[in-house]
DNA sequence: CGATGCTTTGAGGGATATCAAGAGGGGTGG
DNA sequence: CCACCCCTCTTGATATCCCTCAAAGCATCG
């Protein structure tokens, strides 16, 4: 699963289809790989990249930073994800992308793509849709800090990333690897750190869930999306978990 | 300002760089032009829209519909801009789209767009780029309803709007048609109605804006951009408004 | 002119932020 | 190898913000 070229052609087959040729293209972008600690930025707001992320391995997130020091994370990426793609449009970045746990993650020069973009629209397709995923990624967070209870945001975070973590083959059956601190869950969820704690409670004893240590293990999959409300439509994949497990 | 094709490439233009040829291809797309009621929805969650709807005059929105019937709005669009285009790749709609004030919303075929696409690749990153500015408009809500009080929230809010309005040129010096009510304002920043009309009377008391009556009027723009700390950096536009006016 | 919907305002209670402090674990340096 | 430190998790107490409920004022519209 190391393989970056690889990686990338399974996370765009999830929703795109490729033609043997856009599979070649891919082939043939080269990229640097570099591995991260946790915390550790590699793209800071303000910056202007000149190449794109692809995360290998390991947690990724991106986040704003607010005039006092706040910090609001905005996504989390997984291995096979481009968490900053959006640069090769927009140039100057309007968040940073950190390391949650440790990860490895591959750099392609923007050049690279563009070139590919051009000769084979089709690969752009396959990406543009991806950052569409994004996008809507992005519209069930925002619902998710202003509409859902502090329980429904928190199992509606926990079914997209376990279910987006599925589909990308990364599970261990029903647990996967979560790097966050709680704090970190308070800053995705607009939360203090004294109320993640409480709504964790609140969730486990629900039994459909729990988090420590770093470790997500989900115990009753339907009734946890239901709490949720997690409708998984917005992620575009073929459906890797049915919803009545 | 009602021609489709010129709002559309004017529009594009305030990012990107259109060729001759590209223009061409914009005001050759076929289009129907329907008109709406305020709170009438033209596209709806589920649905799989065969067309790209192009605002040309008026405000319209985007929303979640959750379970419990409530409404979260997860942006507001204007003349120019194309509410739903990400339909294009991703088939089924997570969102519906109404009418916010009285709307004339033009629509294209998926398939002109796609064919427009394949022939001037560069006519796709401009519509591409303009969904990625959509996207670095879905992170600062999610910002704003994470991690900002809620005097920030709405001054945000009010900048942000402003800003492209200024931007698109609709504006009437510093005011600016907003046709929203209280309640909705409620259900874009995660605010109960009550809290909507305190908070305002909180930013009126700044005397750096005020809204009623469908009005938005900006009496100190730097100063309210302070209170929301809004920095439009992030909508990758020629900067129309000087900070320190 | 009654009905409807939006704005305005008050009162009260509940949820969550803030503050504080202890427990546990891992790493570091003496 | 032990002691200390730091960081995160855990928990309690308190304060405050905001939601909910309620109702009146006002305009529009049939």
């Amino acid at each position: 699963m190391y393989n970056a070229h690889q990686l990338l052609v399974r996370s765009l087959q999830m929703h795109s289809r490729l033609a043997r040729e856009d599979v070649r293209h891919i082939s043939s972008l080269p990229h640097d790989v570099r591995e991260f600690q946790p915390g550790e930025d590699f793209i800071r707001q303000g910056e202007v990249p000149k190449v794109a992320a692809l995360v290998v391995s390991g947690l990724v997130g991106r986040y704003h930073l607010l005039g006092n020091g706040r910090r609001q994370y905005v996504s989390f990426h997984i291995a096979g994800d481009l968490p900053d793609v959006q640069a090769l449009f927009l140039r100057e970045m309007d968040h940073s992308v950190c390391a949650i746990g440790p990860a490895i993650v591959a750099f392609v020069p923007h050049r690279m793509l563009m070139r590919a973009f051009t000769r084979r629209p089709s690969l752009g397709f396959a990406i543009w849709r991806e950052t569409l995923i994004d996008a809507a990624i992005f519209r069930e967070a925002i619902t998710n800090n202003g509409a859902r209870s502090t329980v429904a945001g928190m199992a509606h975070l926990f079914c997209e990333l376990f279910y987006r973590a599925r589909e990308a083959g990364l599970n261990d059956g029903m647990t996967w690897d979560f790097p966050v601190s709680l704090t970190q869950l308070g800053e995705t969820l607009g939360m203090a750190i004294a109320t993640v704690y409480r709504t964790l409670q609140e969730l486990r004893a629900t039994s459909t869930v729990d988090f420590r240590e770093g470790k997500l293990v989900i115990k009753a999959w339907a009734r946890l999306a239901k709490i949720g409300e997690f409708d998984p439509g917005y992620l575009h994949a073929k459906d890797p978990l049915d919803s009545s497990s």
